[in-house]
DNA sequence: ACCTTACGATTACGGTCATCATCTAAAAAG
DNA sequence: CTTTTTAGATGATGACCGTAATCGTAAGGT
């Protein structure tokens, strides 16, 4: 190992780094993970490929990470995060629509991470799906707060519908990313659920009574 | 099938049937293993601690199967299948019943095969897939069946609505199981989706009519 | 301008994984 | 009986994994 005597200053230049690219070199490896853990599971990539596909050698990893598990917790935070940011801007009824849509199905690494992911969280320590928890809590809010800027009509929709809502939309998706590519089941199921879950949306839905506990816990 | 077909003749072939203990050991193996991919995930449990599990060691493995790839596949239908013949007895309601609760939630490898895999399952090659979808497909049979037997009462359901309340079924489920044990939030999903799970099916569409028998019966 | 810090590359370590070669004993076939 | 076949045990192989030690180098504070 000792063989790096190094003669003649040739060397293949990698100049960057600075503070601020550093960290800018961290989110990136972060956001890569994210998309690649949506893409293939949290076992489907190693820290080699993850690196590699971020820009650098895996040597690298540790200076940003104290471990693999780390990383996932991260990268899941910052993907359920995304997804909720990104519908902010949505009522219940849109994202439903662009949620239990083809596109989101076949588009697995730019999706949301919960659909993409709760599967595998399930198994994972528990810093993990306190991320999940604090990103199906953030979606929900959102989900909620949407139509409260609007001066009309709009009221606060009910959590109990949201929540619902969302656990049919990922199921929905789950259910029809399971299948074979092209079936007929495939885009049957997503086409009856989007149905019922507008219709359940629109339909005189007032019930949300006590149901069980009633405690927003944002974690 | 211990089936001694057995051919008196000359025919030339026969060349197969093992032991009866062989057959049963790979039914054993097989049982195992979907046991132990619906709690750990495909990439969770390797052959070697597979076999051991099932009371052998890793190197017979290949007598009866062509590949760990092979395995997953069989396993996968044997698990659905199970699922689909546990849910005969029940209508809809009751399936949803004991279906989105917390002894199904906290009891992966005993549960219901989508609900632990289906997550898996999407990033699987298609032959994987294609059990799911016939395995969705026998559910869906076997829930739309149920109430055929009975006189006027029951009809047979609408197809449309099983797939739904299946869905919304195993997106709460997921959803519960991603977040830490014992949360709030893990056990509101799974109220607030139960209740409204059964109100569709109730006050929903034309057919359908309340519970008849009561069995809760666990899987 | 020093000196400290640390990003990122290189290389290597144990460990685990799926797969297979070989051996064995016993069951089937003749 | 003898021969053939094979379920299962044992052990090896090679690939890949997460992790870490080492090092060149450049940034940042003083």
């Amino acid at each position: 190992m000792v063989g790096r005597s190094d003669v003649g200053g040739k060397g293949w230049l990698d100049m960057r780094v600075t503070k601020a690219q550093a960290e800018q070199n961290r989110a990136h490896i972060v956001t890569t993970a994210a998309r690649l853990f949506r893409e293939r599971g949290y076992d489907g990539v190693g820290v080699a490929e993850l690196m590699a596909e971020a820009g650098f050698t895996h040597g690298g990893f540790y200076k940003h990470f104290r471990s693999k598990a780390d990383l996932m917790a991260e990268a899941s935070a910052n993907g359920l995060s995304r997804t909720a940011s990104l519908t902010e801007t949505l009522d219940i009824a849109e994202f439903v629509e662009s949620y239990v849509s083809r596109e989101h199905r076949d588009g697995r690494g730019e999706g949301c991470t919960i659909a993409a992911l709760s599967g595998d969280a399930a198994r994972q320590p528990e810093d993990i799906r306190t991320e999940f928890a604090a990103g199906i809590e953030s979606l929900t809010a959102a989900l909620q707060a949407e139509g409260d800027a609007s001066p009309d009509t709009h009221q606060r929709t009910a959590r109990a519908t949201v929540i619902d809502a969302l656990a049919h939309s990922v199921g929905a998706i789950m259910l029809s990313r399971a299948c074979p590519d092209g079936s007929s089941l495939a885009d049957e199921i997503l086409d009856v659920c989007r149905e019922s879950i507008l219709a359940s949306l629109t339909h005189g839905d007032g019930s949300q009574s006590a149901a069980g506990s009633t405690s927003p816990q944002p974690a």
